[in-house]
RNA sequence: GGCCCCUUCGUCUAGCGGUCCAGGACGUCGCCCUCUCACGGCGAAAACACGGGUUCGAGUCCCGUAGGGGUCACCA
């Protein structure tokens, strides 16, 4: 059977890391079977989605290479949950309350309060006619909570977890339907994932209690359910949940001058026994994805790793995939003399305005100036321009290592440290190149 | 607090009773390459949370302790 796998974001924020590592491997594991991978947007909560956001997410996935094979939208299949709800208050699997949110928030702290876990306690399910009628006649609006069936435990096998049991007696009857007639999101994500023929659900374990309610639901409309897996959360480097990482969207990644490519590379493999390297073919990561491989205890997402991932991945783009972000001029043989010391494809730019100019050499001493002067009248064009002068400068001066060669560097870049001197200086140019060592040997 | 999950080098992990004085990757450190930095090559240091069991033998099984994560919403 062909594998179908779906990201569900709500459109109320901007793709996290934790989000983007889920869409992530959503499509890897549809990738792996041949398999179809859905991008359903969850925008039941009307109140908290926003246009603008699923167009970023959108957006996100794209920049990401994750193009989803078919999409669906929660707000344009209300009909469908209406039916679905329709059968489970037919089979009594729906039932109508009236508290309000304070009266259910107060219950939760007594129960929480008494050492109880604060589950509810099912006193609408209790209320006799009459009574309901009461609440009906007071001009009470209910929400509907579905009913757990407690007669037996529920029980899957997850495909990262293992064998997964719950007692429906421990949980809460979900409220599935706002008492102002709008869906929660347990509901709509069962009927959807039948509808969308979803084989396996992918997601973090912050759902696993979700997909025990679940479980019913699907039985309740007379469908098998799909396969789970849940898969560990990320934390941060101090290892808690972290805002930074909450927060730490997929705007702010790219705003960072971040590869995609590494983004991927690293969300990949980070959690698995996969070694994380900077892979930028697809089809590898693809090729090694296995759920098997997936650790169950929360991994660090680590911001310096990714960075470091990044200049791996920079150092191996060739020059046709990024000459579009490079500076006006930058042709090939600049690119990969500069590459190496880049730790961001943007920084680029800055060891191009160093070829370019002006440059802005320290204050040479006396010694090193009549140096430079010498440099500027040996300078000779030819294949290897640096080769040539530092062989006749050694031959002219007797100066040797870093006294022969450092500065020359300084003098024609400005710099320290930078990019091998036999690539920059024909870059620089000569008639350029002569004058920044005369100024030099001038200042 | 109840329930679920987790705990091996700094980090991600391999390990499914003996072949582990614990293997790999990243990082770190050292060496090499080299006219600098970077890249690259080679090498080294570095871990079984703690306490009880079971067993001839435990990183591997059981119990407990400590620590961490998740969940218990008219969020998803």
């Amino acid at each position: 059977m062909a594998v179908v796998t779906r990201f569900a974001p709500s459109p109320t924020g901007r793709l996290h890391v934790g989000n983007l590592r889920t869409a992530l491997h959503n499509w890897l594991l549809a990738k792996k079977h041949g398999g179809r991978f859905l991008l359903r947007i969850d925008d039941t909560d009307a109140a908290r989605s926003q246009e603008r956001f699923v167009a970023a997410i959108r957006a996100d996935l794209a920049w990401l290479g994750l193009e989803p094979d078919g999409q669906e939208r929660q707000s344009q299949r209300l009909a469908h949950y209406e039916a679905a709800f329709a059968r489970l208050r037919a089979a009594g699997r729906v039932y109508p309350a009236y508290e309000t949110a304070q009266e259910l928030d107060l219950k939760r702290k007594i129960a929480l309060g008494r050492g109880l876990p604060p589950i509810y306690d099912r006193a609408a399910l209790a209320l006799s006619d009459a009574e309901r009628a009461a609440k009906e006649a007071a001009g009470i609006a209910p929400h509907w909570r579905f009913r757990l069936d407690h007669a037996a435990p529920i029980e899957w096998r997850d495909l990262i977890r293992g064998p997964q049991h719950f007692e429906p007696g421990q949980m809460s009857d979900p409220v599935v339907r706002r008492a102002d007639g709008s869906w929660l999101y347990m509901l709509p994500s069962v009927v959807d994932d039948i509808a969308m023929g979803v084989t396996d659900v992918l997601r973090g374990e912050d759902h696993v209690s979700n997909t025990a309610v679940q479980m019913q639901m699907f039985a309740a409309l007379g469908a098998a359910p799909p396969r789970f897996a849940h898969e560990a959360l990320l934390v941060g480097t101090e290892g808690k949940l972290s805002k930074r990482l909450g927060s730490l969207g997929c705007d702010a990644l790219r705003d960072g001058g971040l590869e995609p490519e590494a983004i991927v590379a690293l969300l990949a493999r980070l959690g698995t026994s996969e070694p994380v390297e900077p892979i930028a073919e697809r089809e590898t990561l693809v090729a090694s994805f296995d759920l098997a491989h997936f650790g169950r205890a929360p991994a660090r997402f680590d911001e310096a790793e990714l960075a470091r991932l990044n200049a791996a991945i920079v150092h191996q783009l060739p020059f046709a995939q990024v000459s579009a972000r490079l500076p006006h001029g930058m042709g090939e043989p600049a690119w990969l003399a500069i590459r190496p010391n880049l730790e961001r494809v943007a920084d680029a730019a800055d060891w191009w305005s160093v070829v370019t100019g002006p440059v802005a050499p320290p204050a040479f001493v006396d010694q090193d100036r009549a140096y430079l002067a010498e440099a500027a009248r040996r300078l000779a064009w030819g294949p290897d321009p640096w080769g040539t002068l530092t062989a006749a400068l050694k031959d002219a001066t007797g100066r040797k290592g870093r006294a022969l060669f450092h500065p020359l560097r300084q003098a024609l870049t400005g710099r320290d440290a930078g990019p091998d001197m036999h690539s920059l200086l024909p870059l620089i140019g000569e008639a350029e190149a002569r004058a920044r060592l005369e100024r030099a040997a001038a200042a």
